[in-house]
DNA sequence: GCCTTTTTTGTAGAATTATACAATGTTGTA
DNA sequence: TACAACATTGTATAATTCTACAAAAAAGGC
């Protein structure tokens, strides 16, 4: 139940623009999942997640930074997000779903390391710099192992 | 007023964990500033500046996100942080003050996105990409003109 | 199964943060 | 200086989030 309540709220998290914890409950009650906000504050602090301001516009919303997943691994080893993967040389450019691109990138960084010099990622975009010596191949085939639900993208 | 308390809320953020609001605002007595939470509320959402949680101890505290500081450019251009800057081909290390890295980072990806391919930070240390064609040398003399104080940290 | 231990959850209320409004200060113009 | 326009702040309170506690559910051990 609570696995599956936090994969929803990433999903959902990763699509709209949710702005506080009563509005994220309607959006999970949408999907036929009840709870609590008790347990959501719970859910969002267990998963990082922050409330991000927009001084432009004066409003916030919740949001996933880029370090916060490693602490939930078996969610998000199940949310992979990722739409395409290409390569240019030691660049390889990922694009995924919107919002998941700090997510993938986290998980890059840190089951990739030692092929991977630095990501940075946008909303829907990653780029990943590889070290001199590793290939995309071998960085191909890291990812498939990796992250359950990659191999199913590349073309 | 605003300008100098924002630049102490950074430092101070920079050096401690501060856990609430009112925390925050002892500290800022501690250095002769007076505020109230109200102001200090309006202060930390202006700088996009998030409440971190770490489900570890189930504590939480404020944190400067990297994509924060362009918001206020101003205060980031006067607080350096940086300790110390090396070399090795292509790859820049920068050794920052706890928690600045991000901060750096922000900094460097906006001011010097010209020879940076991009760059990635942890808590203390900032890796930053260069593009092929700009040197060392280039990056360093643009550093030490764009971030004020950095120059003191060649040695 | 039954008992124990641990985890997850809801309720209710405490703690924290945000904001409407009024007041004060600041800037620019003449 | 005097005035208007705008920005910043404090007060009081509203809105939001967190958490102590008890109950329920799940996981292990025998």
């Amino acid at each position: 139940m609570k696995e599956s309540r936090q994969r929803a709220i990433l999903r959902i998290l990763g699509r709209r623009k949710v702005h506080n914890q009563e509005e994220l409950l309607k959006y999970l009650e949408k999907e036929g999942i009840k709870a609590t906000q008790a347990t959501i504050s719970r859910d969002l602090a267990q998963m990082k997640i922050v409330k991000m301001h927009n001084p432009e516009d004066d409003s916030a919303f919740f949001s996933v930074p880029s370090d916060s997943l490693q602490v939930v691994p078996d969610i998000i080893h199940s949310v992979s997000g990722i739409v395409s993967i290409d390569f240019s040389g030691s660049l390889c450019v990922i694009k995924t779903s919107p919002g998941y691109a700090n997510m993938i990138g986290a998980v890059i960084d840190t089951k990739c390391g030692d092929m991977v010099m630095g990501s940075v990622a946008g909303d829907d975009t990653l780029l990943v710099v590889l070290r001199n010596d590793a290939s995309s191949e071998d960085f191909k085939s890291h990812l498939m192992e990796k992250i359950p639900g990659a191999e199913l993208k590349f073309v």
